[in-house]
DNA sequence: GATTATAGCGCG
DNA sequence: AAAGCGCGCTATAATC
């Protein structure tokens, strides 16, 4: 049963029953499902009153999903014009400055002044919130596939949850563990406006190694310029390109970019903006990507380089589960395609070595290479020249990609396993296409058609396949944020987890196809079985019987850098 | 002087 | 091997 939360004018907040249930009584074990504009809009102020919500259906969530879904087209949700729903935009879970945990009673909160900046604020009374669950249950009723979308929509929601729920924990972080290897890479920490010694240093070595006395290493034009005067063929500053070139002014200028990029992404600045007490507290935002994945905003959350996960460090008493999906992506397109030989190669073992265990491919690198060709459209280099073993050896998958990449090139729309629907090309898409056709195109005109139709084909062909593992990653996370919490919590001294987390193991990362789990040491081996667990139960939700597995490595440390690789 | 666009690189 | 998918962020260039 659903129970609507939404917010009065007064500030108060309301629960409407639709189910002839109290807020009382559904506090029972009856495990109610929240229903509410936004979960950013609630949840990050019950989070801070130490109360953890089961389930939730995040309207503005489902809203985008079902008014683009290919399954519910018929639906009077998708049918109506644009209103107040599409305009909404995400809120910002952490919005408002983090009050002190005085023990504030459950709706003691007043969501109204973020919402109303974030838009409409009319749309998320009760009333409305009621009639947009409505309009949402039809059209899922009345899909395609209703399972398969109610399925996503639950995903989509606890997902929802874990963001905030991870936004509320924040990932410890060692401030002094990443000054170090500051120091280490850079030198010193410079005054304002200043580089580095070590940067300095380089960018003297650059100017003397190509007779650019006032040579700026950070303006790419004056880079590729002096190059040029050098009498190097490079067309650009890619460090690729780059590494081809023989001169005694490129390994000087491929450390200043290296170090340039860690010092201006990820450098002090980045710690005195981005980490507060112990924590770096990233804002996910779920479903910001068009295929369904997560983006972030604010501090790079999801590009964190390895050079400074070091710096990732687990409280005392604690130790982190670092669980990492292998190959996900082709596991995924097995079970999309029903691809049984596929799934064969990687049951129980790495699928690339599977792959050249059974003589499809002769090395490791290639399996790779070729199925990441394959998902993302490559048409040159040793992408393209395994291309044909892998269709010999594997026709159901090569044929599903393909199938999807001319979808895109005739313009229309591809959908995922649990009906999550690619956008349609914009207006001058279709301009450009019409306009080739007409008699007085030129070359350049049928050329540039040509490219922007394979461009599209690329972007549906890899659609189905990530935005499908990013529904396993959704399923996955829900499975263990659930059992982690069935968990229950260990006394660890001097704990100093929030509510309501205290003690208890808890999400604090989560990156695609990887998650780090923040646990009591004690408590580790028991997350990293669950985690293993969750992916087998997210490859049955998507899935089904068909056998393809989703083996995860696991390792566990007290630093995020170390854990990788362990299991 | 304030803005938007681009190149490049980090992550998956 | 260096190309094909999806992002966010930074510094500089380009544009108003």
């Amino acid at each position: 049963m659903h129970v609507v939360v939404a917010a009065r004018s007064s500030g108060q907040a309301t629960a409407v029953d639709v189910g002839g249930v109290t807020v009382a009584e559904a506090a029972r074990p009856t495990r109610p499902r929240w229903t509410w504009a936004d979960t950013n809009l609630w949840y990050p102020g019950l989070l801070r009153a130490g109360v953890r919500v089961d389930r939730c259906h995040d309207l503005r969530l489902a809203h985008r999903v079902l008014r683009a879904s290919a399954w519910t087209t018929g639906s009077r949700l998708a049918q109506a014009f644009a209103g107040a729903w599409d305009a909404l935009q995400p809120v910002p879970a952490g919005g408002t400055p983090t009050p002190p945990d005085d023990g504030g009673t459950l709706f003691d909160l007043d969501p109204t002044s973020r919402a109303s900046a974030a838009g409409d604020a009319a749309t998320l009374d009760g009333r409305a919130c009621r009639v947009e669950l409505d309009a949402q249950l039809d059209a899922v009723a009345t899909s395609r596939a209703p399972g398969r979308l109610r399925l996503l929509l639950a995903a989509e929601s606890a997902g929802a949850l874990a963001a905030a729920e991870m936004q509320r924990a924040g990932l410890p972080w060692d401030a002094g563990r990443h000054d170090e290897v500051l120091r280490d890479q850079l030198g010193p920490r410079p005054a304002v406006g200043a580089r580095p010694d070590r940067m300095e240093r380089l960018a003297a070595e650059v100017r003397d190694a190509l007779d650019a006395p006032t040579l700026n290493p950070d303006s790419l034009p004056d880079v590729l310029r002096a190059l040029r005067r050098t009498g190097l063929a490079v067309t650009s500053t890619r460090s690729w390109e780059l590494q081809q070139v023989d001169h005694p002014a490129i390994g000087p200028l491929l450390a200043y970019k290296k170090l340039s990029r860690l010092f201006s992404a990820n450098g002090w600045a980045w710690l005195d903006a981005w980490v507060q007490d112990g924590r770096f507290r990233p804002e996910y935002v779920v479903g910001g990507v068009v295929t369904g994945r997560w983006a972030s905003s604010g501090g790079g959350a999801l590009q964190i380089p390895q050079q400074v996960r070091t710096a990732v460090r687990a409280d005392p008493g604690w130790v982190f589960v670092v669980a990492d999906a292998a190959q996900l992506e082709p596991r995924v397109l097995a079970g999309l395609a029903h691809d049984e030989r596929m799934a064969d190669a990687g049951r129980g073992k790495d699928l690339y070595r599977g792959m050249v265990d059974t003589g499809v491919v002769d090395s490791r690198a290639h399996g790779k290479v070729g199925m990441l060709g394959a998902m993302y459209g490559g048409t040159t280099g040793s992408s393209a020249a395994v291309l044909p073993r892998l269709a010999r050896a594997f026709p159901a998958s090569l044929a599903l990609v393909e199938d999807a990449a001319r979808t895109g090139e005739r313009g229309d729309v591809v959908t995922t396993l649990l009906g999550r629907t690619s956008p349609r090309p914009g207006a001058s898409w279709h301009e450009t296409q019409v306009l080739a056709q007409s008699d007085d195109a030129d070359a350049g005109a049928e050329s540039k058609a040509r490219a922007q139709t394979r461009a599209w084909g690329r972007f549906t062909r890899n659609f189905v396949v990530q935005g499908t593992a990013a529904e396993w990653a959704l399923c996955w996370i829900a499975e263990v944020r659930r059992r982690l919490w069935d968990l229950g919590a260990a006394e660890v001294p001097g704990d100093r987890v929030p509510t309501p987390f205290t003690g208890r193991p808890h999400l604090v990362y989560f990156l695609h196809d990887e998650l780090v789990v923040h646990t009591p040491a004690p408590l580790a081996d028991a997350v990293a079985a669950e985690v293993r667990a969750a992916a087998a139960a997210s490859g049955r939700l998507l899935f089904g019987d068909f056998p393809v597995d989703f083996p995860v490595s696991v390792g566990t440390d007290r630093s995020y850098g170390e854990a990788k690789d362990a299991g």
